[in-house]
Order: C-alpha cells, then structure tokens, then sequence
DNA sequence: AATCAGATTTAGACATGTCTAAATATAATC
DNA sequence: GATTATATTTAGACATGTCTAAATCTGATT
C-alpha cells in the first residue's frame, strides 16, 4: 500500500519540478531524469508505475502530471523532510550531511518520531530557555571528546 | 562497497545469535531464518553473498560465523542502533516505535549525525542542567499542539 | 506533406532480495 | 551400516530498480 522509497523520491521530485514550473505544464521525462541523475528509461518505467498507483496521470510521450493523491505523498513528504533537516542543523551537523540524511530518513520514520522531533524544533526555536541551553549544548559539544563513534 | 541495508541486517543478526550462544558453535540457518522471519533460502543466498565480501565465513550445510570484518561492523551497527533508540526514547517516542525507527535509521545515517545524537544524549544524561530542561520539554509536549504532523 | 532531430518507449540484461518446490546432504536411529 | 527425519541447498519464479541499445513517436523545418 505504501511506496517504494524510490518511488516516494519520484513524486518529490516531480512535485519540486511542478512548482519550479509555471501550473499548466506538464512534466517531462527528461527533466525528471536530470533531476535524478537516472536514465530516461528508468523514469518511464517509474512512472508507469505510478500511474497505476494513482499516484500521477501519465500520458505516454506526453509527460506527467501529480494527481491529487500524489501531491498529498509530495507534500507529506516535504514536511518531513523540512522537520527533519531543521532538527539536525539545529544539532549542529554540517547542512549538507544534514541535507542529505534527512532525504533517507524522510521515507521510513515513524509518524510519531516525526512529530517529537517537530515539537523539539519549536520548543528549541521558541521556549524562552532555549538559547541559554543551546549555548550549554555548544560549550559541552566543543569540551566533551566524542564518547565513542559507532566506528 | 558498503553492504545493503539487508545485508547488514544478516550481519546483526547472526551476531546476536553468535553472543546468545557459546562461542564455540557456528550459527545455523535456521536460527538465522527465524530470528529474521524469512525462509531458509534467502538465508543461504545472503551467506553466500557475504562470504563473498569477507564478512563472514560460510561453509555449506555447517553455519556460518562472524569474520573479525564482519564483527566490526556488527559492532558499529549495535552502537548506532543504541545511540538512535537512546535518543528518540530521550525525546519521548514510545519504546516499541524508537526501536524500529533506530533499526532503519542505523543503516543509512552519516557518522557526524550519529556522532552529534550521542553527544546529544551524553549532554542530556550528564549535563546538571537536563532535568530542568527535560521538564520544561515534557511541559512543552503537553502544552502545545504539534505545529503540523506531516500527513 | 515529407523529412529529420530529439524525446520517449520498448526490449532485454543484470543485481538485489524474496519466495516455493524439488533435490541433496547430515545426523540420528534402528 | 541402512534408513529416515531434518536441515540445507539448488532451481526457477517474481518484484523492484537500474542500465544500454534499438525501435518508435512528436514536433519542427523545409
């Protein structure tokens, strides 16, 4: 019932290619696989797929076109994505890193592990402590040597 | 050259089987088929793929074991499942929840994430300051609406 | 309207990871 | 030592996701 994660990141990109375009256009196949950095075969493939998910309307040579299911998958993503990302640079991970995991962890945490993490985010952007504490957080980051690193 | 995220699993799973049991003994398939819940073939094209890759040492119809390759990582995946669970427990996700997410995450999440969650964590346990801050945290839970869930 | 370039799809290959059913090896029992 | 039950492997299927090479369609040019 529930996409691929490759499936998922599909719809994420053909959601961020919509948006970037003006409304009516639909999506090529071309730009999706340069956005991907996959094959152009590989994108048909994908999207016949997700045609049949009801995930997008595909019309074969004519591009594709986010149904309204999928741009729920799209959106839903996004936040996660978004939350995700926020809670690590915040942790001070490099963006990039933080970029990066974030895309892989969008697609399989939990609901629930999603909304902590979103309400840790605004209790650190909003709680009146939570300057004082992460000034604590970056002193005890930079005096502490890293107790042991899972290598 | 990194294992698959299925892979790895074969390797936590065969470890915690080799911890379980004396030390002596090689690990058998079953075991392994149904410590995992699959069927005893996959088990068999798994080993066979990672004797390949030096991480273990396979030898048909008499289990498997560990190599000092495979041990290292067996050991660097249970480290990063703890650091994930600790942390989301931490934040209050429900045990059962923290565990599966930690046990997808372990896979994919870069070093310096997993080396700032462990920080994290430490800072948490060990700093005076974090049973103030975990109160104020629980209040904050309690108090506020989650902003948006992501669905 | 015919042609041609570029985009797209199809066909067929391969890797990973799973399964069922059938063949085979191991180990315990008689 | 032969038989038998159990464990294991092999063979062959399928789904996902990628690729290359070849076929086909579309849209623009002449």
């Amino acid at each position: 019932m529930t996409l691929s994660k490759a499936l998922e990141m599909y719809v994420k990109v053909i959601h961020k290619l919509e948006c970037e375009q003006g409304k009516g256009k639909a999506t090529s196949v071309t730009e999706i696989a340069e956005e991907m950095d996959v094959k152009p075969p590989s994108v048909t493939d994908a999207l016949q797929r997700l045609d049949k998910l009801g995930m997008v309307k595909y019309e074969k040579y004519h591009g594709v076109r986010l149904t309204k299911k999928g741009k729920k998958v799209a959106q839903a993503l996004a936040c996660r994505y978004e939350t995700l990302r926020d809670f690590l640079v915040l942790l001070g991970v490099p963006e990039e890193i933080a970029s990066a995991d974030a895309c892989e962890i969008e697609h399989l945490a939990n609901s629930e592990t999603v909304r902590r993490l979103t309400m840790f985010v605004h209790f650190m952007k909003n709680s009146g402590q939570s300057d004082k504490w992460m000034e604590q957080f970056q002193e005890f980051m930079k005096s502490e040597v890293p107790p042991k690193d899972c290598e």
